[in-house]
DNA sequence: TTTATTTGTTATAATTTTTAAAAAACAGGT
DNA sequence: ACCTGTTTTTTAAAAATTATAACAAATAAA
């Protein structure tokens, strides 16, 4: 029963998403569209894709938003992301969002096919290659991302949300710099949806809790009056 | 008998090379140093290491030619790449070529230990999963993916369906790992069909009745709320 | 038919959000 | 430097929300 690869085309300009449509198609991949970052975010929460192109000229939500958002999320499609700006800076900022790889607009449709069935290939044969490994640990305790579980420095061993998981890889990937609360309310909670703001001062209390020594004298979690937090270690 | 693990360091510096090796030995691994790109590859084709650990700025050959050899020739031992420049343009061409971590110098010695004993392990963790045999036991169980048979603790002896034992053999092969239900149904499924969530949450009913001592208080088959399932023995 | 798989329902439990009071941080004026 | 009013954060507990467990029943497959 040999399944169909599938790719999901994240595109605005109509033209171009049909045409890598029909290409895709003609190459034998199952393709499916969106062409705003907030549905295809919604797509990949409740589908398994092969792969992602996603360009990053969106409306609202942009490319880099959108694979960061994926990332945070544990997802690990590959994603091959579009750009009609070839400057460095662009390419870097997406492979440190954990795009894996990067390509300039206008692009040369061969170049295209064959980077996509490089990233699938390569991704089916050893699944990994996240920005962030699959554990970090900071002043006796570690974060077991893919196992959704951490060992504190009094050697305590629980398990954490989705949620909690999500904030803590934000505040990692972000380790030394101030995330304000709407950035995290951007890349946490996505979109639409917008809690009060207590929300997020509730989950770094419980961070302080699990893994400070002195929850009153923070020495990683830092609060940030006025912005948000920093995470260090 | 246990063999330690090896270790190539390919450094130039002399007394970075010595530092290394002795740190490293000191954590019981059995080190060999080569200090050109082409003694490197040399020594890499012809000898089995557990990890490469190589600096970028070497005389000829520099680092990032040296990982892309290997690459080249289906070699996958893990590569940590050590570098004087941290910009990130250098950890992403890094990445790129197929190296595993990225570490700037002057590095903590500490952390770069921290990441050896990671790789070395993360690799040990792959191997094992394509690897995953024809039985598996944990806790008093014994599945024989082959027969579709398991005999649990309290020596029941019963058939497994198709769809169990492909659920558990992904379960069993990401263990320690949440699975989420997208890539659960993605596995077990196929991407057209897709039955509605329950049907999953029945299958791990199932193995908990199979296999648990006490299936209200699971633990091998653990939920992990809104994410998917994990396995652990 | 018999067995395996999927669907539908309600109860239960985990997680998230809200509420509200207390503490802390800040700014301006004395 | 010290009040004082204002804003923001901390905190804990209650409330709301949502996912899963559990079971029964319906389909589909063998």
């Amino acid at each position: 029963m040999m399944n169909k690869l599938s790719i999901l085309v994240v595109e605005d300009e109509e033209h171009l998403q049909e045409a890598l449509k029909l290409n895709l198609e003609l190459e034998g991949y199952e393709v499916t569209s969106a062409s705003t970052g907030s549905i295809a975010l919604k797509k990949v929460e409740n589908e398994y894709f092969d792969l992602i192109l996603l360009d990053v000229m969106l409306p609202e939500l942009d490319g880099f938003d959108v694979c960061e958002h994926i990332r945070l999320k544990n997802i690990e499609t590959p994603i091959l992301m579009l750009s009609a700006r070839s400057g460095s800076a662009d390419r870097v900022l997406g492979l440190k969002k954990g795009a894996d790889d990067y390509l300039t607009k206008p692009f040369n449709l061969e170049e295209l096919l064959l980077r996509v069935e490089k990233l699938i290939n390569k991704n089916r044969k050893l699944q990994e290659r996240s920005t962030l490994g699959d554990s970090f640990s900071f002043g006796g305790n570690i974060i077991d991302f893919k196992a959704q579980t951490a060992i504190n420095a009094k050697q305590e061993n629980f398990s954490l949300s989705k949620k909690e998981i999500m904030l803590l890889r934000l505040m990692i990937e972000y380790k030394n710099e101030v995330v304000s609360r709407e950035k995290i309310l951007q890349a946490v909670w996505g979109y639409q949806v917008f809690p009060t703001t207590r929300t997020i001062d509730n989950f770094i209390l419980n961070f302080r809790k699990y893994f400070e020594d002195d929850p009153r004298e923070p020495k990683h979690f830092h609060s940030v009056r006025g912005v948000g937090y920093k995470f260090s270690d």
